[in-house]
DNA sequence: CGGCTAACGCAACACCGTTTGCGTTAAGCT
DNA sequence: AGCTTAACGCAAACGGTGTTGCGTTAGCCG
């Protein structure tokens, strides 16, 4: 949609800009999003939403898309070790993000895919993901590079990522996201990087 | 709300009951869930459901919080690795249930607590991980008591429960979690287990 | 057994999201 | 520059959600 459009001229892609901008914004705000107010907000018409993208669910979907799904550059910092840190503190600061985390909600709230929807563009959740995985590969790959033996990305995502995300998305209760986040990253790439050293400094529970 | 009721005769009782499994039938049914939607199939009227629950995020909350809240029995196998095999793959298959994942979703989509509301009852989501916790807790404490070495629950929560939700609300693509789930789970707890075990086992990524 | 009251059912209403038809603007192309 | 048409703005109408007031049912208690 957002990508190929048949007419990418000025004016499209200024509303696109707004509608998405009034998007995130509502969502930081935690207003309850809907087309009139997002439209509004963007200062477009509502039936121009409608047209373009449906419904609530359509518009998440491809704000998320242009969210996550431009896969930024990642960190490089000599390392795997660093690079996975660096990386995962990021994910750690996005996820913390009013925003971010209201998207990611929206995205997981509107499912992989609506059987309504017929063919719309991929779904947001899945495109967050993929976003994350294609990064995660590069890190892989220039580690990989560099001589050094790297896990497989589905590890980083089950051990790094899973644990960021849900942690945020489910609102744990203040402590461990707000106060420790720098050590359970830390201690997640050890385990990652190294799975023997774990053993060394791991507790014995409570 | 459902726990001290002024008056928990037989009919406030049979409202909440039907209520309830409306709502999980219409999650399962992927149809969208509104309040008039679920009063006329659960037989009430959409006035009572107004105003016992007031909208759909206090449903659902009320709804998630009796479903996963009810800490159920924890599988005893007698150690402390086919305690945690069993409990995960219990997750896998219940996570996979549409009216669980739905349920899911929509405790995550309602986030940890609306500013709006008051002082209702707990959060759904907070509310189903919570429930996660203790029964984790209750099997680190069986194979403490066993004289085994445990990990945190923290740790169990992160690399166990975090890569097996993650994967169903994000509806990861097929081949991982509906082929390998038993191969998954069962690479998870060995590394939880023991993660010196972990590097032997592991491959050099693709 | 009889009163009290919380909880429910019913009906009418107000509000908002969504759809539809038509006129207008402006991007792309020759 | 002029034509074509995709995309947008506008306004009216529709449908469903959420609200309110009142009458009724049925648990709880003296």
């Amino acid at each position: 949609m957002t990508p190929t459009m048949a007419r990418p001229g000025g004016r499209s892609a200024k509303v696109t800009a707004a509608v998405h901008r009034a998007v995130v914004d509502l969502l930081a705000a935690g207003e309850p999003l809907t087309v009139p107010q997002v439209a509004a907000r963007a200062g477009v018409n509502a039936t121009s939403v409608y047209r373009r993208w449906g419904d609530v669910a359509g518009l998440l979907a491809d704000t998320a898309l242009v969210r996550f799904g431009t896969s930024s550059a990642v960190p490089d910092t000599g390392s795997l070790r660093g690079d996975l840190l660096a990386w995962g503190a990021a994910l750690v600061e996005e996820a913390g993000r009013p925003e971010e985390l209201a998207l990611l909600r929206a995205a997981v709230a509107a499912g992989p895919a609506d059987p309504g929807a017929p063919e719309r563009v991929e779904s947001a959740c899945s495109a967050c993901l993929v976003g994350r995985s294609s990064q995660a590969e590069t890190i892989l790959a220039t580690a990989q590079a560099r001589g050094e033996q790297a896990p497989s990305p589905t590890r980083v995502l089950d051990h790094l990522v899973a644990p960021i995300y849900l942690r945020a998305l489910f609102g744990l209760p203040a402590p461990a996201v707000e106060v420790l986040v720098d050590l359970l990253v830390d201690r997640l790439v050890d385990r990652l990087v190294d799975p023997a050293t774990a053993r060394a400094t791991s507790s014995p529970r409570r």
